[in-house]
DNA sequence: CGTCACATCTGCGGATTCCGTGACTCGGAA
DNA sequence: TTCCGAGTCACGGAATCCGCAGATGTGACG
Protein backbone atom coordinates (compact mmCIF):
# COMPACT_ATOMS: atom_id res chain seq x y z
CA UNK A 1 0.00 0.00 0.00
CA UNK A 2 0.61 3.72 -0.10
CA UNK A 3 0.00 6.27 -0.84
CA UNK A 4 -0.55 9.79 0.17
CA UNK A 5 2.03 11.59 2.17
CA UNK A 6 0.26 12.30 5.52
CA UNK A 7 -1.00 14.62 7.13
CA UNK A 8 -2.06 16.81 8.94
CA UNK A 9 -4.69 19.29 8.62
CA UNK A 10 -4.27 22.13 6.67
CA UNK A 11 -5.09 24.92 9.12
CA UNK A 12 -2.27 24.19 10.94
CA UNK A 13 0.14 23.49 9.30
CA UNK A 14 0.93 26.48 7.61
CA UNK A 15 4.07 27.58 8.09
CA UNK A 16 6.75 27.91 10.05
CA UNK A 17 7.21 24.75 11.57
CA UNK A 18 4.23 22.99 12.53
CA UNK A 19 3.75 21.92 15.38
CA UNK A 20 -0.12 22.09 16.13
CA UNK A 21 -1.46 24.26 17.88
CA UNK A 22 -3.18 24.07 20.84
CA UNK A 23 -6.39 25.75 21.89
CA UNK A 24 -5.82 29.08 23.40
CA UNK A 25 -5.38 29.11 27.16
CA UNK A 26 -3.14 25.85 27.24
CA UNK A 27 0.34 26.19 26.26
CA UNK A 28 2.11 28.48 28.84
CA UNK A 29 5.09 30.21 27.42
CA UNK A 30 6.48 29.81 23.95
CA UNK A 31 6.36 27.03 21.48
CA UNK A 32 8.93 27.92 19.52
CA UNK A 33 11.59 25.78 21.28
CA UNK A 34 10.33 22.77 21.08
CA UNK A 35 8.35 21.40 18.32
CA UNK A 36 8.58 17.91 19.73
CA UNK A 37 6.75 19.15 23.33
CA UNK A 38 3.46 18.54 21.76
CA UNK A 39 3.16 15.00 22.69
CA UNK A 40 4.92 13.30 25.28
CA UNK A 41 6.01 9.81 25.59
CA UNK A 42 2.68 8.51 26.63
CA UNK A 43 0.88 9.97 23.88
CA UNK A 44 3.71 8.60 21.65
CA UNK A 45 2.94 5.14 22.78
CA UNK A 46 -0.51 5.45 22.42
CA UNK A 47 0.20 6.39 18.88
CA UNK A 48 2.09 3.33 18.04
CA UNK A 49 -0.42 1.08 18.74
CA UNK A 50 -2.64 2.88 16.23
CA UNK A 51 -0.32 2.67 14.04
CA UNK A 52 -0.37 -0.69 14.15
CA UNK A 53 -3.82 -1.39 13.84
CA UNK A 54 -6.32 1.90 13.93
CA UNK A 55 -9.13 0.24 15.62
CA UNK A 56 -7.52 -1.28 18.38
CA UNK A 57 -9.96 -1.09 21.83
CA UNK A 58 -9.14 1.61 24.08
CA UNK A 59 -8.90 -0.65 26.65
CA UNK A 60 -6.11 -2.71 25.22
CA UNK A 61 -3.97 0.36 24.40
CA UNK A 62 -4.60 1.26 28.17
CA UNK A 63 -3.23 -1.88 29.02
CA UNK A 64 0.13 -1.54 26.89
CA UNK A 65 0.35 2.18 27.72
CA UNK A 66 -0.44 1.75 31.47
CA UNK A 67 -3.59 4.22 31.12
CA UNK A 68 -7.13 3.83 31.84
CA UNK A 69 -9.39 3.27 28.96
CA UNK A 70 -11.02 6.44 29.68
CA UNK A 71 -7.80 8.29 29.34
CA UNK A 72 -6.60 6.90 26.60
CA UNK A 73 -9.52 7.30 25.25
CA UNK A 74 -9.60 11.11 26.19
CA UNK A 75 -5.88 11.87 24.93
CA UNK A 76 -6.77 10.39 21.30
CA UNK A 77 -9.95 12.05 20.87
CA UNK A 78 -7.39 15.21 22.25
CA UNK A 79 -4.49 14.37 19.58
CA UNK A 80 -7.21 13.97 16.52
CA UNK A 81 -8.56 17.26 17.42
CA UNK A 82 -5.33 18.89 17.33
CA UNK A 83 -4.21 17.52 13.62
CA UNK A 84 -1.62 15.57 15.18
CA UNK A 85 -2.70 12.44 13.94
CA UNK A 86 -5.66 10.73 12.01
CA UNK A 87 -6.83 7.17 11.97
CA UNK A 88 -7.96 6.56 8.56
CA UNK A 89 -7.84 3.86 5.59
CA UNK A 90 -4.92 3.53 3.57
CA UNK A 91 -5.01 1.77 0.26
CA UNK A 92 -2.66 1.12 -2.43
CA UNK A 93 -3.52 3.20 -5.56
CA UNK A 94 -3.04 -0.01 -7.70
CA UNK A 95 -5.48 -1.96 -6.42
CA UNK A 96 -7.59 0.79 -6.74
CA UNK A 97 -7.47 1.43 -10.27
CA UNK A 98 -4.73 4.34 -10.63
CA UNK A 99 -2.26 2.40 -12.37
CA UNK A 100 -0.14 5.34 -13.42
CA UNK A 101 2.51 7.64 -10.84
CA UNK A 102 4.68 9.94 -10.89
CA UNK A 103 6.87 12.70 -9.44
CA UNK A 104 7.18 15.94 -11.02
CA UNK A 105 10.01 18.07 -10.13
CA UNK A 106 8.81 21.89 -11.23
CA UNK A 107 10.87 25.07 -11.84
CA UNK A 108 8.64 28.43 -11.61
CA UNK A 109 9.66 31.99 -12.60
CA UNK A 110 8.61 34.51 -9.61
CA UNK A 111 6.33 33.68 -6.73
CA UNK A 112 5.67 30.24 -6.01
CA UNK A 113 2.44 29.88 -4.05
CA UNK A 114 -0.13 31.12 -7.05
CA UNK A 115 1.20 27.67 -9.13
CA UNK A 116 1.14 25.51 -5.70
CA UNK A 117 -2.32 27.04 -4.98
CA UNK A 118 -3.32 25.56 -8.78
CA UNK A 119 -1.65 22.41 -8.63
CA UNK A 120 -2.87 21.99 -5.00
CA UNK A 121 -6.60 22.41 -7.37
CA UNK A 122 -6.10 19.92 -9.22
CA UNK A 123 -7.75 15.98 -7.66
CA UNK A 124 -4.85 14.04 -9.16
CA UNK A 125 -1.95 15.73 -7.07
CA UNK A 126 -1.82 14.07 -4.31
CA UNK A 127 1.35 15.75 -2.66
CA UNK A 128 3.00 19.24 -3.12
CA UNK A 129 6.35 20.29 -1.49
CA UNK A 130 8.36 23.41 -1.34
CA UNK A 131 11.97 22.15 -2.01
CA UNK A 132 15.48 23.97 -1.93
CA UNK A 133 17.95 22.31 -4.92
CA UNK A 134 17.14 22.52 -8.15
CA UNK A 135 13.34 22.13 -8.42
CA UNK A 136 11.38 24.64 -6.94
CA UNK A 137 8.53 22.40 -6.39
CA UNK A 138 8.03 18.88 -6.61
CA UNK A 139 4.81 17.02 -6.94
CA UNK A 140 2.92 13.16 -6.71
CA UNK A 141 0.19 12.83 -9.31
CA UNK A 142 -1.46 9.49 -9.50
CA UNK A 143 -3.84 8.76 -12.36
CA UNK A 144 -5.61 5.99 -13.74
CA UNK A 145 -3.73 5.54 -17.26
CA UNK A 146 -1.20 6.88 -19.61
CA UNK A 147 -3.50 9.27 -21.31
CA UNK A 148 -4.96 10.46 -17.84
CA UNK A 149 -1.24 11.08 -16.68
CA UNK A 150 -0.11 12.91 -20.34
CA UNK A 151 -2.69 15.24 -19.83
CA UNK A 152 -2.28 16.27 -16.83
CA UNK A 153 1.23 16.72 -17.31
CA UNK A 154 1.57 17.99 -20.81
CA UNK A 155 -1.93 20.28 -20.57
CA UNK A 156 -2.71 21.25 -17.34
CA UNK A 157 0.55 21.79 -15.17
CA UNK A 158 2.75 22.70 -17.88
CA UNK A 159 0.75 25.33 -19.33
CA UNK A 160 0.46 27.08 -15.91
CA UNK A 161 1.26 30.69 -15.90
CA UNK A 162 4.87 30.85 -14.61
CA UNK A 163 6.00 27.33 -14.76
CA UNK A 164 8.94 27.57 -16.62
CA UNK A 165 9.96 23.52 -16.68
CA UNK A 166 9.49 20.48 -15.56
CA UNK A 167 10.81 17.05 -15.55
CA UNK A 168 9.11 13.85 -15.45
CA UNK A 169 9.61 10.53 -12.94
CA UNK A 170 7.57 7.65 -13.92
CA UNK A 171 7.05 5.40 -10.95
CA UNK A 172 8.01 1.37 -12.19
CA UNK A 173 7.80 0.27 -8.71
CA UNK A 174 6.88 1.54 -5.32
CA UNK A 175 9.90 -0.38 -3.11
CA UNK A 176 8.81 0.84 0.19
CA UNK A 177 6.04 2.69 2.04
CA UNK A 178 5.77 3.42 5.66
CA UNK A 179 3.63 5.19 8.03
CA UNK A 180 5.31 5.33 11.60
CA UNK A 181 6.90 8.05 12.85
CA UNK A 182 6.95 8.65 16.47
CA UNK A 183 7.45 4.63 16.37
CA UNK A 184 11.20 4.90 16.45
CA UNK B 1 1.79 17.11 8.20
CA UNK B 2 3.03 14.63 6.04
CA UNK B 3 4.59 12.14 5.25
CA UNK B 4 4.84 8.92 3.77
CA UNK B 5 3.01 7.69 1.26
CA UNK B 6 -0.98 6.42 2.45
CA UNK B 7 -3.48 7.40 2.28
CA UNK B 8 -6.31 8.97 3.40
CA UNK B 9 -7.48 11.74 5.76
CA UNK B 10 -10.45 13.70 6.67
CA UNK B 11 -11.22 16.67 8.12
CA UNK B 12 -11.84 14.65 11.74
CA UNK B 13 -13.14 12.29 13.13
CA UNK B 14 -12.30 9.21 14.56
CA UNK B 15 -13.29 6.20 16.10
CA UNK B 16 -11.75 3.52 17.03
CA UNK B 17 -11.23 -0.35 16.64
CA UNK B 18 -8.69 -2.18 15.79
CA UNK B 19 -6.42 -5.38 16.29
CA UNK B 20 -3.02 -5.64 16.60
CA UNK B 21 -0.33 -6.77 15.55
CA UNK B 22 3.15 -6.33 14.86
CA UNK B 23 6.03 -6.93 13.57
CA UNK B 24 7.32 -5.58 9.86
CA UNK B 25 5.20 -7.26 7.35
CA UNK B 26 1.63 -5.76 7.77
CA UNK B 27 -0.86 -6.04 5.30
CA UNK B 28 0.45 -3.71 2.54
CA UNK B 29 3.43 -3.54 2.11
CA UNK B 30 5.44 -6.31 0.52
CA UNK B 31 4.20 -9.03 -1.62
CA UNK B 32 3.75 -8.80 -4.59
CA UNK B 33 -0.06 -10.10 -5.09
CA UNK B 34 -1.43 -7.85 -7.84
CA UNK B 35 -4.84 -8.52 -5.98
CA UNK B 36 -5.83 -6.22 -9.37
CA UNK B 37 -9.20 -5.82 -10.52
CA UNK B 38 -10.88 -7.29 -7.20
CA UNK B 39 -12.49 -3.73 -5.87
CA UNK B 40 -15.80 -3.34 -6.90
CA UNK B 41 -17.77 0.19 -6.95
CA UNK B 42 -19.43 -1.37 -3.43
CA UNK B 43 -16.29 -1.64 -1.54
CA UNK B 44 -14.64 1.51 -3.19
CA UNK B 45 -17.82 3.35 -1.18
CA UNK B 46 -16.57 1.47 2.04
CA UNK B 47 -13.17 2.66 1.58
CA UNK B 48 -14.08 5.66 0.79
CA UNK B 49 -16.26 6.00 4.54
CA UNK B 50 -13.22 4.63 6.34
CA UNK B 51 -10.56 7.29 4.53
CA UNK B 52 -12.73 9.72 6.15
CA UNK B 53 -13.11 7.62 9.58
CA UNK B 54 -11.09 5.08 10.29
CA UNK B 55 -13.28 3.72 13.20
CA UNK B 56 -16.65 4.71 11.63
CA UNK B 57 -19.31 2.17 13.00
CA UNK B 58 -19.56 -0.95 10.44
CA UNK B 59 -23.65 0.09 10.84
CA UNK B 60 -22.92 3.64 10.02
CA UNK B 61 -21.29 2.47 6.71
CA UNK B 62 -23.65 -0.20 5.76
CA UNK B 63 -26.15 2.81 6.03
CA UNK B 64 -24.31 4.94 3.68
CA UNK B 65 -23.31 2.75 1.07
CA UNK B 66 -26.65 0.50 1.00
CA UNK B 67 -25.05 -2.50 2.25
CA UNK B 68 -26.04 -4.23 5.94
CA UNK B 69 -23.89 -4.03 8.83
CA UNK B 70 -22.77 -7.90 8.73
CA UNK B 71 -21.86 -7.46 4.75
CA UNK B 72 -19.68 -4.69 5.47
CA UNK B 73 -18.18 -6.50 8.10
CA UNK B 74 -16.89 -8.85 5.82
CA UNK B 75 -16.31 -6.99 3.27
CA UNK B 76 -13.68 -4.82 5.53
CA UNK B 77 -11.96 -8.04 6.80
CA UNK B 78 -11.64 -9.27 3.38
CA UNK B 79 -10.14 -6.08 2.30
CA UNK B 80 -7.68 -5.90 5.02
CA UNK B 81 -6.77 -9.59 4.78
CA UNK B 82 -6.08 -9.26 1.23
CA UNK B 83 -4.32 -6.25 1.83
CA UNK B 84 -6.17 -4.37 -0.43
CA UNK B 85 -6.55 -1.40 2.80
CA UNK B 86 -4.92 -0.78 6.08
CA UNK B 87 -6.28 0.60 8.98
CA UNK B 88 -3.96 3.43 10.97
CA UNK B 89 -3.04 6.18 12.67
CA UNK B 90 -1.04 8.78 10.29
CA UNK B 91 0.79 11.42 12.29
CA UNK B 92 2.64 14.88 11.22
CA UNK B 93 6.42 14.48 10.92
CA UNK B 94 6.86 17.82 12.87
CA UNK B 95 4.65 17.74 15.24
CA UNK B 96 6.49 14.58 16.46
CA UNK B 97 9.80 15.54 16.62
CA UNK B 98 10.77 15.02 13.07
CA UNK B 99 11.96 18.93 11.77
CA UNK B 100 14.16 17.78 8.49
CA UNK B 101 12.79 15.67 5.63
CA UNK B 102 13.98 15.76 2.27
CA UNK B 103 13.69 13.64 -1.25
CA UNK B 104 16.35 12.18 -2.36
CA UNK B 105 17.78 11.67 -6.29
CA UNK B 106 19.48 8.45 -6.81
CA UNK B 107 21.70 7.16 -9.53
CA UNK B 108 22.91 3.74 -9.45
CA UNK B 109 25.49 1.54 -11.31
CA UNK B 110 24.02 -1.70 -12.10
CA UNK B 111 21.31 -3.61 -10.64
CA UNK B 112 18.91 -1.04 -8.54
CA UNK B 113 17.67 -4.00 -6.10
CA UNK B 114 20.69 -4.31 -3.85
CA UNK B 115 20.48 -0.11 -3.48
CA UNK B 116 17.06 -0.48 -2.66
CA UNK B 117 16.86 -3.11 -0.54
CA UNK B 118 19.73 -1.40 1.49
CA UNK B 119 17.59 1.74 1.56
CA UNK B 120 14.98 -0.40 2.34
CA UNK B 121 16.59 -1.53 5.95
CA UNK B 122 16.95 2.41 6.92
CA UNK B 123 14.34 3.75 9.46
CA UNK B 124 15.11 7.43 8.16
CA UNK B 125 13.64 6.34 4.56
CA UNK B 126 9.87 6.76 4.74
CA UNK B 127 9.29 6.56 1.02
CA UNK B 128 11.36 4.61 -2.16
CA UNK B 129 10.04 4.24 -5.62
CA UNK B 130 11.99 2.86 -8.55
CA UNK B 131 11.43 5.47 -11.64
CA UNK B 132 11.68 5.90 -15.02
CA UNK B 133 13.75 9.29 -15.92
CA UNK B 134 17.06 11.09 -14.70
CA UNK B 135 17.21 9.47 -11.02
CA UNK B 136 16.83 5.34 -10.99
CA UNK B 137 15.41 5.93 -7.32
CA UNK B 138 13.71 8.68 -5.90
CA UNK B 139 13.47 8.51 -1.80
CA UNK B 140 11.71 10.48 1.18
CA UNK B 141 14.24 11.01 4.38
CA UNK B 142 12.53 12.46 7.46
CA UNK B 143 15.28 13.17 10.24
CA UNK B 144 15.38 14.69 13.69
CA UNK B 145 17.79 17.68 12.14
CA UNK B 146 20.17 18.44 10.15
CA UNK B 147 22.89 16.67 11.25
CA UNK B 148 20.63 13.46 11.42
CA UNK B 149 20.23 14.36 7.91
CA UNK B 150 23.48 15.15 7.13
CA UNK B 151 24.63 11.90 8.34
CA UNK B 152 21.75 9.89 6.48
CA UNK B 153 22.76 11.06 3.66
CA UNK B 154 26.64 11.70 3.49
CA UNK B 155 27.39 8.66 5.57
CA UNK B 156 24.69 5.88 5.00
CA UNK B 157 23.16 6.50 1.37
CA UNK B 158 26.47 7.98 -0.62
CA UNK B 159 28.79 5.07 0.47
CA UNK B 160 26.12 2.31 -0.37
CA UNK B 161 27.41 0.22 -3.25
CA UNK B 162 26.49 0.70 -6.45
CA UNK B 163 25.39 4.80 -5.82
CA UNK B 164 27.35 6.90 -8.22
CA UNK B 165 25.26 10.12 -7.87
CA UNK B 166 22.45 12.04 -5.27
CA UNK B 167 20.57 14.74 -5.77
CA UNK B 168 18.91 16.08 -2.41
CA UNK B 169 16.04 18.53 -2.18
CA UNK B 170 14.78 19.63 1.36
CA UNK B 171 11.59 20.54 2.43
CA UNK B 172 10.93 23.88 2.73
CA UNK B 173 7.44 23.86 3.32
CA UNK B 174 4.67 21.05 2.50
CA UNK B 175 1.74 22.60 0.94
CA UNK B 176 -0.84 19.56 0.08
CA UNK B 177 -1.14 15.92 1.28
CA UNK B 178 -3.88 13.86 0.22
CA UNK B 179 -4.63 9.98 0.64
CA UNK B 180 -7.80 9.72 -0.86
CA UNK B 181 -8.01 7.65 -4.02
CA UNK B 182 -11.01 5.57 -4.36
CA UNK B 183 -12.53 8.78 -3.79
CA UNK B 184 -13.13 10.87 -6.53
C1' DC C 1 0.06 28.83 53.24
C1' DG C 2 -4.71 28.23 51.66
C1' DT C 3 -7.64 28.55 47.48
C1' DC C 4 -9.29 28.71 42.88
C1' DA C 5 -8.75 27.20 38.15
C1' DC C 6 -7.58 23.80 35.17
C1' DA C 7 -5.92 19.51 33.30
C1' DT C 8 -5.80 14.62 33.73
C1' DC C 9 -6.98 10.08 35.50
C1' DT C 10 -9.95 6.52 37.51
C1' DG C 11 -14.53 4.23 38.14
C1' DC C 12 -18.83 3.17 36.73
C1' DG C 13 -23.09 2.36 34.53
C1' DG C 14 -25.91 2.44 30.18
C1' DA C 15 -26.09 2.60 25.25
C1' DT C 16 -23.73 0.79 21.17
C1' DT C 17 -21.09 -1.96 18.61
C1' DC C 18 -18.82 -6.09 17.52
C1' DC C 19 -18.93 -10.73 15.93
C1' DG C 20 -20.07 -15.56 15.38
C1' DT C 21 -23.91 -18.31 13.92
C1' DG C 22 -27.71 -20.18 11.45
C1' DA C 23 -31.41 -19.95 7.95
C1' DC C 24 -32.97 -18.46 3.57
C1' DT C 25 -32.41 -16.03 -1.01
C1' DC C 26 -30.24 -14.95 -5.32
C1' DG C 27 -27.57 -15.17 -9.43
C1' DG C 28 -23.60 -17.25 -11.88
C1' DA C 29 -20.66 -21.15 -13.12
C1' DA C 30 -20.11 -26.05 -13.79
C1' DT D 1 -30.06 -28.63 -12.01
C1' DT D 2 -26.79 -28.38 -8.59
C1' DC D 3 -23.00 -26.16 -6.29
C1' DC D 4 -21.16 -22.05 -4.49
C1' DG D 5 -20.06 -17.45 -3.31
C1' DA D 6 -22.24 -13.35 -1.43
C1' DG D 7 -26.04 -10.96 0.92
C1' DT D 8 -29.73 -10.24 4.18
C1' DC D 9 -31.96 -10.84 8.51
C1' DA D 10 -32.11 -12.01 13.03
C1' DC D 11 -30.09 -13.17 17.54
C1' DG D 12 -27.67 -12.80 21.65
C1' DG D 13 -23.66 -12.54 24.50
C1' DA D 14 -19.36 -10.28 24.96
C1' DA D 15 -16.77 -6.34 24.34
C1' DT D 16 -16.44 -1.54 23.36
C1' DC D 17 -17.69 3.12 23.52
C1' DC D 18 -18.93 7.20 25.91
C1' DG D 19 -20.57 10.50 29.20
C1' DC D 20 -20.38 11.68 33.96
C1' DA D 21 -19.04 12.25 38.38
C1' DG D 22 -15.17 12.16 42.04
C1' DA D 23 -10.07 12.21 43.11
C1' DT D 24 -5.66 14.07 42.41
C1' DG D 25 -2.05 17.29 41.09
C1' DT D 26 -0.06 21.46 39.81
C1' DG D 27 0.56 26.33 38.96
C1' DA D 28 -1.04 31.09 39.83
C1' DC D 29 -2.34 34.36 43.18
C1' DG D 30 -3.53 36.76 47.39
Amino acid sequence: MHSGRVVSRSADSSNGHGTSRVPASAAGSDPSRRTSGTVDAVSLAIIEQLQEDGRRPYAAIGKAVGLSEAAVRQRVQKLLDQGVMQIVAVTDPLTVGFRRQAMLGINVDGDLEPVADALDAMKEVEYIVITAGSFDLMVEIVCEDDDHLLEVINKRVRTLPGVRSTESFVYLKLKKQTYMWGTR
